[in-house]
This record gives structure tokens, C-alpha cells and sequence, in this order.
DNA sequence: GCACTAATGCTCAGTCTGAGTATTAGTGGT
DNA sequence: ACCACTAATACTCAGACTGAGCATTAGTGC
């Protein structure tokens, strides 16, 4: 019937807001098959992806999305999810998906009850660490990553990816580790790929997964986004697309720790912000923490302009 | 006929080759049709995107390819190609085309005379600040891209890009400036497309471009390839890929320079190359240029680790 | 008024960078 | 053999930036 092979060019978005409490990502799907949101690209209808993509998340969900960027198209065959499981016509001979970055900004405990938020550590424990869970997570997981790499060339990646040997950590390799650990068939997604290659699986043995699977090749994605953002930070002043509009620098530093899964060193980071003069004082204070008050701040008017730079990352020690 | 609407999706890509007058790509097509190597991705029987990039060059051009990343997924309507121009069948209602860059490493001229290779600041005379000539093509510019600018908004876009007003110019923006330009007018495809746009359009006033047109938006493709090579440079030790097994630092230098389209300045460039510990000497010297022999470097075992950095470029002064 | 907690200020040494000046080992001609 | 010329390589110096740590200050709650 299909003389020509038919393809269905998926969008997915990684929609990321801060709370209170750190990053989140909007989720979407049923208990069990939980992924991003997901939307289909209308060849005809669309004049851009990025318009489709803004599009099919507000329908969905009800955000507007401010900053939106392409990350990566993903088209590998076998890493895709069953078609039917999305809720797509199965006459499609391939699935591409394209996977976008948007940021919604602060929200607040409204807009937040709006959706399905999740921390992102929880797909990616290993990622955070500023916590005692998350470095514990790596310890769980690097025995049987050096039991996996047999080679030279693989223990050279796992010692780059997971900062061993005196390589120092670097917080943007976050598709890297994860890359690693499916290889590795550390990660759920990795049997589930396994098993739809042969025919009849067995099931296979049973085994704990460190972090939570997503649909498809979602985690994947989500694991580009975080990759991506984190290194942004670096060189365009982005953090304040997720930052409220004033803020002391202590609630900035907490947000780009939780980013990056990072401590930094408070004095430094302070500094290095001033001096950027990405940021400038409104006159107000906030006092609420039991200490000194702090100084309220907004984004500058520089940091605004196309070519701003970003923030430096001045780590605490250990 | 067709109840679905079709995706073709089609995969173009930049090689990139290294000879001894500096970057140059692979171009294919015919004369006044010229665009970068094309094909169309197989959804049966391609596995993924890479191996049918790898693919499609090798068989049209003989050519095997070493690097090979994914740069960006184009699906902007009414910019991309008039489908049976290039050779697609015709009933596709979107070609979506995602870009990707590969290094051919250093060619002779043997393997040069095998495909159609050119200068790539053909196509971005302005991306050039080594020579007086690429100086010139901005001043040509500059009037124009200031007569559009008539919103502050535009204004401090153009002033980042081309970096007026004391900013500095970003070697990587490559991109933000080609769509500058188009957006202005200023190149040959911006009035390509608007023609299209409607419907029997006049011929528009006769006006003469700086750099030389590519089908579709190949030039934009270009423009990004370009601008992630630059940028790439800074981080990952890319540039040996490019480079022949063995040079001398000024050799080295040279066709870094030639990349980036900056001077750098000499001295700095060897101490920081020497420290990063990216190139190790071989004990042969290269006596040939009429003045003092130059030691003989290779790239170093630790350069070619995953997580090796990249190069810093120290800029000479103007 | 006192203890406590964060925010904010300030200092110091080591490293990195931008810019020069100085020296050296070849080449080619006389 | 000596000289002029060219490009490679060596060294130096000051200013800017960074990692670390100590010191001071302005609120809050007894």
C-alpha cells in the first residue's frame, strides 16, 4: 500500500522550570510509561519546528514556553519506543524524533500543580552532586562499570565521563555517563532495547537500575537537555530564564548548583557575579533566613544583549 | 492519492578537508546550482543517520570519513530547496534536512582533484580577518546591515555579531551573522526565497552580493558547520583531525588560523600548546622555509582521550 | 543585650595571558 | 669562510583572574 517508506518526524521537548526546590522537567504519559511530552510534526501545517513545538506544548499543558532551543535529532533504529505505545498511527516505517530544550522560567505552586513536575535527579541520581545520595549512587554503579570496561578504550572513557584517575568531574558530560552506563547495560532502557531485538524475550534476570526509566529514547534526551544547559550556563547569561525576576545571590547560587549538581564557593561566586555585571542591585532586601539580609538583585540590562557572556563556576572543594 | 502527508528526509554534509592553503569543502552539483553533498536518508535501510551519512559521501565521492557530528535539523519552509531541483521525487510535502559536519582530515592533491573542493570563504568573504580582502567585504557590508538596523533590538544584534562598538568579534558566530545578513537582504538566497514566496514573482532589482550563493539552505548548513568547528577548536582537541601526522607549530598555527579566520599571535600560541600537552615532538626537524628548521610535532597519546581540551587562541593584536 | 546565622568584605599567593625583546640555526650568495 | 636574511625558539614582565580562607556586619529569637 505505502510504495514510499513513511516517516513520522516526532517532537519532544524538554520543558525545564525551577522551584523552590531545584530543576524540574514537565512530564507526560501514564504510570509506567512515563516520557516527555511528545508531540507529532504536521508536514503541512507547521511553517517551523520551533513553532510546532511551542504549539503542542501549550495545547497540552498550558505553558507558554519562553526560551526554546533545538538539541539534537535522534533517529537510531531499535531506541525508539514501540510506535503503537505513543499513540501513533503504526503505518509509520520510522520514527525521528526531534528533541527541543524550552525553559519556562520560575513557577510558582499554581502553575506547578498545572502539570506533572519531576526533579530530574530522579532520572539521573548520579548526576547530583551535592548530596550524599548522589555520590553514593556513583559508588553503586562503578564496580560493574569497571567490570564493563575491558578495554583500554573503555576505561579511558569511563575514567574521562566519570572524572577518576585525577580527571577532574565535568557537569556538561551528562549524555556521555549516560550513554556509558547503557552500553554498560546499566540502565533499564538497555535491557528493554535488548529484549525487542530478539524476537521471544526471556525476561531477563532481574536486576536494580540506578534511576528512574523514561519512555523511548526519552531519558536520552532529557540527558542531552541537562548536558546542554549545564554547559550554556557557562557562556550565555541563561540562568536567568529560570531565575524570578529579583533574587538574592545565595537563591542564584542554590539554582545554578542545582543545575550543575555542583557545590560552588560562595565568596568566589559572589565576585565573579558582580564583576560580570550581568546583575545589578535593586535597592530592596530580603530578610528571612535568620541572618544577615541579603541584597535583592535583578539581571542587568547587558545581560540581556545577544553575546552576553555566562557565569563562571568557581567549584568548592570537595 | 497520498492520505498521510510525506517527510523526506534528506541528510546533507560538510567534509571538510585540510590542504596546504587552508579549509576547504566538498561541494557537489552543477554549475549555478551548486550545494553541499546530498542524499536521502533510507528509513529501512539506513540504521542510523551517521551510517547513512558516511554512506551517501563515500559512494558519491569516494571519500571515507573520519569525524562525523550531527550539527543541526532544518525545517524551516519556504527555505529549503525546490524539490525537483534536487533530484527528489516530488511528491514529498516537507524535506526536512539534517545537517552534519565530517573532517576528511589533510588531503593531497591527488585525493583533492577527486571531488569538487572549494575555499569555504568563497561563501563568507566577511568570515576572513587574516586578509585585507576579508576586511573589506564587512566595510561593504556595514552600511547596509546599518541601514536595516532600525530598531535598537537590531542594532545591538549587529554590533554583537560584527562586534561594533568595542565588543569583540566571535570567531564561532558565523551563523548569527549569515542570518543577519539574509534577514537584511543581503544575500543572494534571501531574495531567492522571497521570490519564491510569491508567486510569479518579477525579477527583483539587480543588485551585487558579497560571497556566492548555495542551493537550498545549503549556505546556512555551511554557516553552521563552520561556526561549530570554530567553536569546537576551544574545547576538543579537533584540530588534529584536520592536521597532517606530523607538522611544525607554525604549520599548525596556520591552519588554525586559517579556521578561525583570526591571526594569532605566535609565541603565546607555542606556550600554551606546548603546556596543554596536546602534541608531543617527534625528534625530526623540517628545514624548508629559509629560516630556522622547526621541530617536528605530532598529537599526543592523551589527545586523543575522550575529555581532552582544546586549544586556546591567543589573538594577536590587529 | 547576647548568641546565632547568613551575607558581605578583604587579602594573598599562584596561575594564566598579552606583549615584547633576545637568541639561534638554517639558507643562499659572494 | 663570512654576511645578510628568515623563521623558529627562548625568556621576561606586568596585569588580570582564581582558589582559599579569614574577618566583619546586620538581622533574628531568646
Amino acid at each position: 500500500m505505502n510504495a514510499t517508506p513513511r516517516v513520522i518526524i516526532g517532537l519532544s521537548a524538554v520543558v525545564v522550570a525551577a522551584t523552590g526546590k531545584g530543576p524540574e522537567v514537565l512530564l507526560s504519559g501514564s504510570p509506567g510509561a512515563i516520557g516527555l511530552p511528545f508531540g507529532s510534526f504536521d508536514p503541512i501545517g507547521h511553517r517551523t519546528f520551533e513553532l510546532a513545538v511551542r504549539d503542542f506544548v501549550t495545547s497540552q499543558t498550558g505553558f507558554a514556553l519562553g526560551y526554546v532551543e533545538q538539541l539534537y535529532t535522534f533517529g537510531d533504529k531499535g531506541r525508539e519506543a514501540p510506535v503503537a505505545d505513543m499513540g501513533q498511527s503504526s503505518d509509520a516505517d520510522r520514527v525521528v524524533s526531534v528533541g527541543y530544550i524550552a525553559l519556562a522560567g520560575s513557577i510558582d505552586e499554581g502553575q506547578r500543580r498545572a502539570g506533572v513536575w519531576a526533579d530530574w535527579y530522579r532520572f539521573f541520581p548520579w548526576e547530583d552532586r551535592r548530596s550524599e545520595a548522589g555520590l553514593r549512587a556513583i559508588d553503586l554503579l562503578l564496580p560493574d562499570l569497571k567490570a564493563w570496561a575491558t578495554t583500554t578504550e573503555r576505561q579511558s572513557r569511563v575514567a574521562m565521563a566519570f572524572g577518576l584517575h585525577g580527571q577532574s568531574w565535568q557537569e556538561s558530560q551528562v549524555l556521555d555517563r549516560f550513554e556509558l552506563l547503557y552500553e554498560a547495560g546499566l540502565v533499564q532502557e538497555a535491557q528493554r532495547d535488548r529484549a525487542k531485538g530478539q524476537a521471544s524475550a526471556a525476561p531477563a534476570a532481574e536486576r536494580t537500575f540506578v534511576g528512574e526509566p523514561l519512555v523511548s529514547d526519552h531519558r536520552r534526551i532529557l540527558a542531552t537537555a541537562m548536558g546542554r544547559l549545564r554547559a550554556k550556563i557557562r557562556y550565555r547569561p541563561i540562568v536567568f530564564d529560570l531565575a524570578p525576576a529579583r533574587f538574592t545571590l545565595s537563591e542564584l547560587q542554590d539554582l545554578v548548583e542545582a543545575l550543575c549538581g555542583v557545590k560552588l564557593h560562595k565568596q568566589n561566586f559572589r565576585r565573579t557575579l558582580e564583576r560580570s555585571g550581568l546583575v545589578e542591585s535593586t535597592g530592596a532586601m530580603h530578610a528571612e533566613t535568620g541572618g544577615r539580609p541579603a541584597m535583592l538583585f535583578t539581571r542587568s540590562a547587558t545581560s540581556r544583549q545577544a553575546g552576553a557572556s555566562g557565569l563562571s563556576l568557581p567549584l568548592a572543594k570537595r
